[in-house]
DNA sequence: AACTATTTATAAGA
DNA sequence: TTCTTATAAATAGTT
């Protein structure tokens, strides 16, 4: 949406990348804001630049409300996990051979043709098929949210430790300050230095 | 962007609500892409829908960079998932009909008998049964590692918080004493209560 | 930081 | 639901 078309890959030129970052980062908060507002959808962005700044928004009651939801999506990921553990997939290969085994048993006295067992084999064959390839998007996707929960909670974690670090300086200061009033060093006049801290 | 101007304020009907979401979900997660691929960010997006479903994207690489002391087990993550991505099992029944297919033919003129290329096949089957037991296990133990981490972090955070919260309690409690310099409890002297605020 | 020519996203309709 | 289309919105290149 420009004067000209342009392709999603790595913007080579310095400047012209940190104008797009600009830009482009403007307006997927902007998106994200309104996607939280219009659908009352709890979102959470965070973006890091290249040069390694934080930028984030969260909607309403933010990361706590999310994370509450990561609470009980837990509860859904056991189950899923319980369900994909109780499929041992390389049991059922045998399972299937068995199966159509016992179907052969069966059709022993009657005329059942060759050519239905093999239908009937390869169907059984796509269902497993079927049933394994869900399986691992499943376990696929579990991980995916796992993933990017883990890197949720260390940015969330990092904020925090940032905080930390402001409210220490802070208190060192107080601190540096109870033992040398004196010593606080400016160009601002001293009554003003006083209210600042 | 549509047949008409929409107010940035929460869709009441369900029905479009719901169609909404779908779409500008859909376009955000594609915005969140093409800024992280057009600048070499990392971004991480988070979306609960109303009815408590998760969405998520997160660029693959650099968020772990700048969180550093997590580096190293991440990259085993992404290498074992990345592993794990390339063993795609539910082509595999058809890959070894395939090759048992390719022994068949290869048999033609020859005098192996039908014994012997059900040995291989049988052969086939196991080598594939193992192979994807193992995939499976290497998967189960990914999820497992990315749940303790998961576990591990929020522990971290609430460490964190509750010393934030002391911090923050001890920084009230000197802008209290502050605030009434005669009730304070202190050995710190007057000069150095008017410099705490 | 503002400006537009364009592209892109999407609201409403089919 | 999915596709189509008219229009709003975002933004690439420019000033």
């Amino acid at each position: 949406m420009g004067r000209r078309r342009v392709e999603i890959k790595r913007i080579e030129d310095k400047n012209s990348r940190q104008v797009t970052f600009c830009k482009r980062r403007n307006g997927l908060m902007e998106k994200a804001r309104q996607l939280s507002v219009l659908c009352g959808s709890s979102v959470a962005l965070f973006i890091v630049s290249s040069t390694g700044k934080l930028y984030s928004f969260s909607s309403g009651d933010s990361m706590a409300k999310i994370l509450s939801h990561y609470e009980t999506k837990n509860v859904d990921d056991r189950r899923t996990l319980d369900l994909v553990e109780k499929t041992p997939d390389y049991l059922s290969n045998e399972e299937l051979l068995e199966i159509v085994q016992c179907k052969l048993e069966e059709a022993k006295g009657d005329n059942v043709s060759v050519e239905s067992l093999i239908s009937i084999e390869e169907q059984f064959k796509k269902a497993l098929s079927v049933t394994r390839a869900r399986k691992t998007k499943l376990m696929m996707e579990l991980v995916k949210t796992l993933q990017d929960k883990e890197k949720l909670l260390k940015e969330e974690n990092k904020v925090l430790a940032s905080q930390m670090r402001e409210m220490k300086k802070l208190l060192e200061t107080e601190d540096e300050r109870a033992m040398s009033p004196g010593n606080s060093s400016g160009n601002n006049p001293p009554e003003t230095l006083r209210l600042l801290k």
